[in-house]
DNA sequence: AATGAATGAGGGTTCATTCAT
DNA sequence: CATGAATGAACCCTCATTCAT
């Protein structure tokens, strides 16, 4: 195992190659030597960076999970109150999903297809991004910010849907944006929690009830629906 | 083509010897000579009664499903307000995976790993859903009962909660009852939609915050994460 | 077995739809199942009246061939030169294949896709016939009408030649007819056999040499060769 | 894809193995396994190689059939005589099968079993070797050496009887040389075509008439029939 | 380290045939 | 005799993985 530049480089290539290939084909119908090809590399190669096919999609996994656990746990640092952190959790969410739309679909879809095998080695980093939203309602909880509330409960809530949500949207064919429902769920999420509630920021939300029926009244034809 | 009760006890035979395959070893891994010999018929019998192995899928999800709906359906007609309403639809989602824990594994983890086609066709049923649970939303919004909330998101909340407890049950190695997070799940959704809140059912649990952070104390190790 | 004019009216009529569904899609791609839809039985009929697919496709072949010997036969009768008797081959051959088109798909295309064991049972009736075209070859010589060639030679001229006609006649795209072919191979046949040649039937041909180089010229293309 | 010696051998060996295997148990009934094993490769190396299976028969039959019509083409390059190019014809054809029985099994038998698709395949390169025949033929006319024949119905018995030579040979259980009939075959031709005709060749002949009838007295049992 | 030709296990599906009704 | 639902053997092909170069 050499760890220079190149190799590290080629490692990333064929992770970056697998992405698409995972986006577009799905994992099972993704051939290997489809990533070898988008990669750049000799079929052959793939296996002198990962163990198989499976090990591909965990490591994948694995490697953008951290980063992104990484960033969200970043920029929680400077947030103070409980409203912050939760906005800023959805926030990071949602954008790294639209961000980048293909990892969004291997992770919302692809990895869903995976075999115990597979989802037991995904169970780290996604226990430790579970792990990061409880702490953040552990500790709203302590300092009196959040009712007292069942931590895991809770979490199951806001993990379930920030993962719906994400998954709506990428089985909608109209591509509304996934960030601009941020402020939606967090007004949500405030009440679900006992978080007093700030006023609503979208102008006329209360005063305009018939809007969110009429977008509801499309009773989310071909779109809300997982397609 | 005969339809007589014989011919439709078949049908269900194979379903039935599906739902168990598909839950033991998943979709992918499950052989079509395996679910023949669950079902006690011979291997080419399952194409009598099947397009193929993926009609399988399909048709066990619409099947299931609509069954599924149709209870909620019965139940909510004698629901009058929205928090019974809302109550119902947690119960009978959780009692409903509790009772048919195969089912249940298939319907969390197998149907997941389908490519585009079998989404697809597990559309409606799931929309169906859907629809269902933003109707109990908008009337309890136009009765004055529930905040002016986004019908869509609210509803995506809804249903990601549900289906991520669900999932994180499954995932469990430790069987506590999902049936018991009914209340808890009842009190956050209370919250979020902006319903006056009933006192907590549980004694205890305002004045006991130590036990949620006890279970999560557990930090979610090998049970709420998704293995 | 019961012989009653109904069995054999059934047998009949599953023999009938074998030809007809045989020379559609070829003895490998015809299921069963289509022949017995054809003949208005059911699937299990089929055995009531020969052993297997096989069986049908010999006892096809055996039906027919008996019946076109016959009529063979029955017409030699009253032809005296062995002139007219070639004559009464080479049009019984042609008309008996261009009025059973589907039977003659089957004769010249479909029978060769059969393995020995077809081939064998097929061997009696096929037989019969090169007997008969022996037969007359025979008598010719010994008349004194033809000269002394290698009888079973000239039987292989003979039959080769109008089998490779309507093996070029059936692909040809372009429906000439196949009768019309007649005199020219009678007149081909003559000089092979050393029968003394009559005037040639068409007008103009000797004199028009350039006709046929004409049609030749065409170079077979698209209608010559065997598709 | 190397194209190499090396990749070159595999090529043969896997149509080498075609060949033997097809004539030994038939196409319907050969399994790909079958021919990889005679070759010496994997079952999956086939498909490195060769589409599926029925592509090997197709380029099985183009590549010898191809090599077979240069040959012909050379010899006749020395041939000045419409009788030489003729026996050359014959000889080359006749040679061909006796040298390669397993080839003359799949062409004569094999062959004939495939369906449209393969057909169509194999249309091209019999079509040029109808296309030699016709142009000796065209050309013997011109050069005054034959008859005005009908070019197309003259290549149709020439390539008929030859071809039904060849089955009979094939079918025939006591292995007379087939490259014997060459003479009295060219016998035929001769009078068919209208060529002046050579004394007969061999001794006896016009004598012995008797011969003849002896062989044709076998009545075919088992010989000239088709089996 | 990199290649890519070679490997060969594995499984969904068809369809001729059977047999209980 | 007739039916047609049920049977289950049989097989082509794919593709993840290996290994000689």
């Amino acid at each position: 195992m050499i760890l220079t530049a190149q190799r590290e480089d080629k490692f990333r290539r064929i992770l970056d190659a697998a992405v698409e290939a995972f986006a577009e084909v799905g994992y099972h119908q993704c051939q290997v030597s489809k990533i070898a090809r988008l990669a750049g590399v000799a079929d052959g190669t793939i296996y002198l960076y990962f163990k198989n096919k499976e090990d591909i999609l965990i490591r994948l996994f694995q490697e953008r999970m951290g980063d992104f656990i990484r960033d969200i746990r970043n920029l929680l640092q400077g947030r103070e109150t409980t409203r912050a952190r939760l906005m800023t959790i959805i926030e990071t969410h949602f954008r790294n999903m639209e961000e980048n739309l293909s990892l969004a679909k291997v992770t919302q879809l692809e990895l869903r297809q995976s075999d115990l095998k597979i989802r037991t080695a995904i169970n780290a980093p996604l226990k430790e991004y579970f792990r990061l939203i409880e702490e953040v309602i552990r500790s709203g909880i302590e300092r009196g910010e959040l009712a007292p509330v069942d931590v895991r409960i809770a979490r199951q809530l806001i993990f379930g849907a920030l993962d719906e949500a994400t998954t709506d949207w990428i089985m909608a064919r109209t591509k509304r944006s996934l960030l601009s429902e941020s402020e939606e769920m967090l007004y949500l999420f405030e009440g679900a929690l006992g978080l007093a509630r700030e006023p609503r920021p979208r102008a006329g939300r209360g005063a305009n009830p018939q809007r969110t029926a009429d977008v509801s009244g499309k009773m989310n034809a071909g779109e809300g629906a997982r397609a």
